[in-house]
Order: structure tokens, then C-alpha cells, then sequence
RNA sequence: GGCGCCAUCGUCUAACGGUUUAGGACGGAGCCCUCUCAAGGCUCAAAUACGGGUUCGAUUCCCGUUGGCGCUACCA
């Protein structure tokens, strides 16, 4: 182990196979938070060696998500950097010569066997209820021969040489000291036929060349760690420092996928969910610094991050706990940004073809704050401040409007017509009680058809705050709108 | 199947052998507030998987059982 007092350098490596995965997001904040609190280099790589699986435009999709989030890199793909490139794919030949370099030393070999003997030996194996592991057919080739199968260019792919009859130890900072018997050990391909390398063999190289301290991934790579550090061990590497994070599973505790709800990074953005709320919450997805605080902005999470506060175990992901975390930010964030926000939405709903003044949007949000969860909820839950209701809510029809609500709302209406626009709630307030009066009808046989007639829906901000807000005259329009619209109830 | 990792309320978690009638949060239930819905305040229900050790004392340390998950590719 090296890296006493060396600075920190960590990477978030993804393979460009589409869209940022909520559990690609945690692993890549947690070497952000780690980076960032010790002071290091957060670096970006891009791990796209499978061809077959490479999704045009991820890497641009990958980069927008991750900024969106807030995780700027230090290093990576059109960022630069003194280790570049940090595409894999354009780092072919380093690969290729470290490959050589172990075959040369004996520490790896070329394997010609077609995938066809490979699948039957599997399938022999498995019946035989064996763990696969290479047969090592093509270790036994006399090295003539085996440089002559290379002249004709058959097919071939470089293998590790695992070594016999050792234990692979190594440690990692959130599970302590982990074990296997190198017996176990397949063969493991480092280099594949059409030249690219396998993740173990890329990864491994460019953790060192890039100068990577801490490995923190998640714990799907807990199992093929031992391959890296026999890796680390030919090459005469010091190790990093490994760290291997808890999975974020599904509500049924499998692996977090998608089928059991949305596991894009992007979805949750497209939703209108806050970057600084699907961070807090990913944190503490296997991760908690103590005390009962749970409402941290991304500075105040670098100040506390430390790797041996991660825990174990895997973590559901709650949506539950991120509604109400977005919630808690949405509500402490300057109503300027909202106001950013809430345009966003507008403009890609059915109301994008109206104008609305920031005084009028920024009273809306006042209303609209301790009652939604998303930005997207301002539209979804209150379309009433943007556009006449479309419809009665028919329950609240049943239970508020009665016979007498067209006669009472319409006095009311010639009550609201008298008060200037820009008005407070106070004047609509005191002309409704003043109509109850003369109506001699409780305040509540006009406070709830008039809810009603102004929103469509039974729910929302207080009554005379919407009047308010949509002011005198759209208020009168829509009580006349609802009077003819609502049929006549008993 | 083999190997590895993991195991506290439904969920996220706190507790680093005793300060614990196991704490907080989300969610749930109830009450208060109230023009509705929220928000807010108060209250309640809810967990150390099981069995052995070690110890004066185990949620905490060890072993086993059970369960869950991961890996077991020329995918990452």
C-alpha cells in the first residue's frame, strides 16, 4: 500500500450504454464528495471497450447529467487533462503493449479457442455442477506453435495466467480484509479477438497510468477484485486503495433495474425533480455521517463525506423519502430560481403558449410551495393559476354546490366587481363576508362554491389567495363560467 | 451448484461492550389548527433474523444456521 500522503485521485468510469443510472450517479458522487472533501481530482473515464453495446450519444448524455447533478470533473473527456485520453477506446495500443508485456513475461497467453469449444466446455461443466474456469488448453502449446498459429492470423485472445495455490488477499476500506483462493480464478481474458481489452485488463491500466488512488465502485466488482490485484501484482503496481459501495437495490431487494420504476438519472430530471434533492437522497443511500440531520446541499455533504461512514448492506431506493427530500429543498430554494424552474415546465405543458408575468408566477410559487413535491407539481396540481378549470371535480359538486350557489356566487361576484385589481386577499375576503351577511348564508355555503367555480377542485391554497392571485376580473369570469357549466343540484 | 458479500422498525438509518424503556427520518394511524388541500404542532404503532459461545454485561466480538444479494462471459 502506498499513497500515504499523495493527493487523492479517484474516477467515476462508466460505459457509455445509454443513460446515467441512479446507482452510476451515487457511485459517482460518492468519488465526487471524496474527492472534492479531501482536496484530490475527480476524474471522468469512459469504459466503452464492448463495440456491441456502445449507444451513440451516451457520453455527451452522460457528461449533461452528471452537470446537471453538479458533479463537475476535474479531468475527462473534453475537459483534458495531464493522462488523457480518457476514452478507452482510443487508448487500444497501451492495452495491447501491457498485454504483450505480460505475455512476454510469461505471466499471461494467447488462447486460440473458438467460442464454440468454450461454450461446450461451459455446458460440460455446469452439468458436472463445476465453476467454469478454462481448461488452460492453450497454455500447453509449444511456444512454436503457438507463434505459428499467429503468423496465419488465426483468431485469438491473450489470457491472464492466474497463479496456482495462493490466496489473493486484499483490503477494502468499507468491508475490511476479503479472501479467495486463487483456485477459484478463471483464466480471465484480457485482451479479446477484436483487439479491444476487457474491463479487468483496461481498468487496471488505466487506474495506474491515471494515477487512481481509491477505487470506489460499486459491489458487483467486489468478486473480480482478486483478478486486479494479481493484475497490480505482474505489472509490479501499488495498489489503490479499494472501495466497494453497497448496491441500491429494488423494493423486492433485487438489483436496483428498471421494470420496478425509473432508474435514469434523467427521468427523475424530466419529472422535475431537484439536482440538489436526488443528490442529498442518493447519499444517504448507504452512506450516513451520524446525528439526525437529513436535509444537506452538496457543500454541506463534501464537508462531512468520509469513506468509513458507508455502510454495508444494500439500500432500497425510498421514492417516498425523495419526494419529501425534494420538498424540503423546493421549499428553501430563492423563489428566483423556482421561477426558472416553473418557466421550464410551462413552456412544455398546454399552457406554453401564454405569457405569464414573474410577479404573477412568483405569487403562484408562494401558494403553490408547502403543496407540491416537484416543480412539475405547480402545473399537475394547480393548472387552475394558468388557465380556466376544464372541468368540476364531480365529488366536490355533490358536496358544496347547492340550489341556492348560483344566486349566492353571482351576488358575491357583483361584491368582487367593485374591488380594483391588484388587490390583497383581504379585500376579497371582506366583500364575501359582507355578501354572507346580506345573503344571510354561512361564510362556507360561498367559500366553497367559489373554490369550486375559481379551481375546479376541492383542494389547494386558501381560497381567497387564489382570488387573489388571478385577480377581480378573471374571478368574476369564472363564477359566471361555472354557474352555467355546473348543473342545477338539489 | 461454487465462491464472495451482507443481515437494527415496512423503508433509509443511529448506536463504534455498559449513558438504551434501542434514537432520528420517510411512510402509516390519531388529535390539534382550519374555508378545502397542504404545511405546522402533539401523540401512537413499528426493529436488533435464529441458535450457540466470549464477557460481570452483548445490537455491538466469535462460530454456526437461515435468508438476501452479487459474481460465476472474448458485458461492464
Amino acid at each position: 500500500m502506498n499513497n500515504g500522503q499523495r493527493q487523492v485521485r479517484v474516477r467515476f468510469a462508466p460505459s457509455p450504454t445509454g443513460y446515467l443510472h441512479v446507482g452510476g450517479l451515487r457511485t459517482a458522487l460518492y468519488n465526487f464528495l471524496f474527492a472534492r472533501h479531501t482536496g484530490g481530482v475527480f476524474i471522468l473515464r469512459i469504459e466503452d471497450t464492448d463495440r456491441s453495446r456502445y449507444v451513440e450519444g451516451a457520453v455527451e448524455n452522460l457528461i449533461a447529467t452528471l452537470g446537471w447533478a453538479g458533479l463537475s470533473f476535474d479531468e475527462g473527456p473534453g475537459k483534458g487533462g495531464a493522462y488523457g485520453p480518457y476514452v478507452q477506446s482510443e487508448r487500444l495500443d497501451i492495452y495491447r503493449k501491457h498485454a504483450g508485456r505480460l505475455v512476454e513475461e510469461g505471466k499471461a497467453y494467447y488462447c486460440f479457442c473458438a467460442p464454440e469449444r468454450l461454450e461446450q466446455m461451459r455446458k460440460r461443466q455446469e452439468a458436472e455442477k463445476l465453476p467454469f474456469k478454462y481448461d488452460r488448453e492453450c497454455l500447453r502449446l509449444a511456444p512454436a506453435e503457438s507463434a505459428a498459429k499467429l503468423q496465419r492470423g488465426e483468431p485469438h485472445v491473450i489470457r491472464l495466467k492466474v497463479p496456482d495455490g495462493r490466496a489473493i488477499r486484499f483490503a477494502d476500506i468499507i468491508r475490511e480484509s476479503v479472501e479467495i483462493d486463487a483456485e477459484r480464478i478463471d483464466d480471465q481474458v484480457l485482451l479479446k479477438s477484436d483487439g479491444y481489452p476487457t474491463y479487468h485488463l483496461a481498468n487496471v491500466v488505466d487506474d495506474h497510468l491515471m494515477g487512481v488512488t481509491h477505487v470506489i465502485r460499486g459491489e458487483e466488482w467486489l468478486s473480480s477484485t482478486p483478478k486486479h490485484v494479481i493484475l497490480y501484482e505482474y505489472f509490479g503496481w501499488d495498489l489503490p486503495v479499494f472501495a466497494h459501495l453497497p448496491l441500491l437495490l429494488n423494493p423486492d431487494r433485487s438489483k436496483l433495474s428498471k421494470r420496478q420504476g425509473d432508474v435514469a438519472v434523467e427521468e427523475y430530471r424530466r419529472k422535475g425533480y431537484l439536482p440538489e434533492a436526488l443528490v442529498n437522497f442518493v447519499a444517504f443511500l448507504g452512506w450516513n455521517p451520524g446525528g439526525t440531520k437529513e436535509i444537506y446541499s452538496i457543500d454541506e455533504l463534501i464537508g462531512e463525506f468520509t469513506l468509513d461512514k458507508v455502510n454495508k448492506s444494500g439500500a432500497i431506493f425510498n421514492l417516498e423519502k425523495l419526494n419529501w427530500l425534494n420538498f424540503e429543498h423546493l421549499r428553501t430554494k430563492p423563489a428566483a430560481e423556482v421561477l426558472a424552474a416553473l418557466r421550464r415546465e410551462l413552456a412544455g405543458s398546454r399552457f406554453s403558449g401564454q405569457t405569464f408575468e414573474d410577479a404573477y408566477l412568483i405569487s403562484v410559487i408562494g401558494a403553490m410551495r408547502e403543496r407540491v413535491t416537484s416543480v412539475a407539481d405547480f402545473i399537475l396540481k394547480s393548472p387552475y393559476f394558468f388557465g380556466q378549470p376544464e372541468s368540476y371535480e364531480q365529488e366536490a359538486v355533490r358536496k358544496r354546490w347547492n340550489a341556492r350557489s348560483p344566486q349566492v356566487l353571482t351576488a358575491l361576484a357583483r361584491e368582487f366587481s367593485r374591488i380594483p385589481p391588484g388587490s390583497g386577499k383581504e379585500a376579497f375576503e371582506e366583500a364575501l363576508h359582507r355578501t354572507a351577511a346580506a345573503e344571510q348564508v354561512p361564510n362556507g355555503e360561498l367559500i366553497h362554491p367559489l373554490r369550486l367555480a375559481v379551481s375546479g377542485v376541492s383542494g389547494g391554497p386558501g381560497v381567497f389567495d387564489i382570488v387573489a392571485i388571478i385577480g377581480p376580473a378573471e374571478t368574476i369570469g369564472r363564477i359566471r363560467n361555472a354557474i352555467e357549466r355546473i348543473p342545477a343540484q338539489p
